[in-house]
DNA sequence: CATGAATGAGGTTTCATTCAT
DNA sequence: AATGAATGAAACCTCATTCAT
């Protein structure tokens, strides 16, 4: 594994959190690797299920902007969240992997559907705005933002993404 | 010092990068942080002069845009700079939060400036700006954002400054 | 327990193989010691009673030469057996060092039988033997030693043991 | 490194023993297993030498006995060297394995040498001689052989050896 | 003053052994 | 009585930092 994907934590840390010995932790998940994927993977997951369910939504547009805003408040609170999505949609074929695709094609859905009923507008695509949502979720982890803060800077953002 | 402060590059590397012997470096930051605060401290301080060079430009409007771009193309590159934007601003005391503070109060400078000319939104205010510069600069740090959506994304983020 | 005795299987891989839990290996086994042990003696009696069938064989010279060759041929395929042979014949009480006397008291047997038939030349006695059967084996292991070899090993041995 | 190649001391034991600290031995041997290797091919180069220096010798039947029995006898207290044999005249390309097949080339001319001058029957050929001081270089290792089993064992080993 | 070898603390991982079911 | 999850000691290895030259 690439030294710059370790977590903050050591295994002996989250061992210690878990309660449980170290050696326990290895029992679950062979290597550090796994272990990162594995927390990383569930919580694609659970955004993804979100993501899905937004898309069953009455209205589009408020699905969409929701759903990006819930995101970022997010990873406000829960640092890692912002990096995990840095890695996501690459070719690879790993756990992790699979997950963030399977995220990045409900966010798609998402978008497409707003796009026609016309809150968003029609000419951005898919990257920009997950990169946008990268970004801004990144941001909102400083230390030093606060809500009010990321809230504007979110209204910049769906400004830009309003129809023109 | 905590583990979570290592940069990806030992000392040992960076010394031998810097075509010097490894004790060299530590006679001129004796710990690693001093290290690293030195080079954030210097890219800092690089762009600083940068913007305010671009504050005695003709046309504020550009002036502002461009040296926004600037900053993301070249975090697109050093992937570091994206990290390091994420820590400025504190109100700690060391070189590398007085260097981040300069930088922000020169963007500050330049923002003031484009939104006087007409040519951002009066109703935005630094901080949300230097989010928004913080988010699409670790954006472009990932590794599978090619240079055009990046550009897109950026576009978004400029329509969404733009004065209604 | 010192790592040294640890055998190149894990418990765990020896409880798999074994078909069984690794609790009741260790139910049986109260220390990966004790299992080892067992194995070797396992093995030693195994050999004894090879040794002892072969005492009673009509041609004392064949029934040595032909135990030793098995012997060795045997620790050619299941390596540990070489490695086992080296610990055997101790004062130690333990189960193992019990079944490694037995099996050297059984060579002996095997040896001054074939001595009085005229078969083996008088003068040598039962280390020097046991310790050829043991150096024999240890190179039998040897992955780079084939049948051809180890048999015109062994003839140079037994030349060396015929009556002059 | 497969595991059976471990040798019975940890690094740390090794470092005290060197009386350095544990990273000193890493900063020399980046792996456990160059350690190994390293300290296996200076053994090698050294029993080379002294089977080269022999090959000088005006008496090649001695010279090619005295290296068999020095090489033994050096197994009896240095352990590992019987072990380090095992592994020689491999067809890889380490420097362990190099230096073994330094070893055996040199062997191999020493033994030439006495078969020409008649010390050595002359029907027998390298790999069997090489297992046959393999094998009682292990043998001579176990800890219940007193010096003079040891010397009676390689007279049944020369007798084996001298020309019918 | 610059260098590279030495250091020990800390990280990941394995394995014999114990406990709750 | 049998199981498999849990455990901590110990192994290998890395890296920021110090010392002798």
């Amino acid at each position: 594994m690439t030294r710059a994907a370790t977590a903050a934590a050591s295994t002996e840390e989250v061992a210690r959190l878990a309660g449980v010995g170290i050696a326990t932790v290895f029992r679950h998940f062979p290597t550090k690797a796994n272990l990162l994927t594995a927390v990383l993977a569930r919580r694609f997951d659970r955004l993804r299920a979100r993501a899905e369910e937004l898309f069953e939504a009455a209205d589009p547009g408020p699905a969409f902007v929701g759903f990006f805003t819930e995101v970022v408040a997010d990873a406000a609170t829960k640092i890692a969240i912002g990096e995990a999505l840095l890695d996501a949609g690459g070719d690879e074929e790993g756990e992790a992997e699979q997950a963030a695709n399977g995220l990045r094609r409900a966010i798609g859905a998402l978008l497409r559907r707003a796009q026609e009923a016309g809150a968003i507008r029609s000419d951005v695509e898919l990257p920009e705005v997950y990169a946008l949502l990268v970004g801004t979720s990144r941001a909102a982890a400083h230390k030093h933002l606060d809500d009010e803060v990321r809230n504007r800077m979110l209204e910049v953002v769906f400004d830009g993404l309003a129809p023109r």
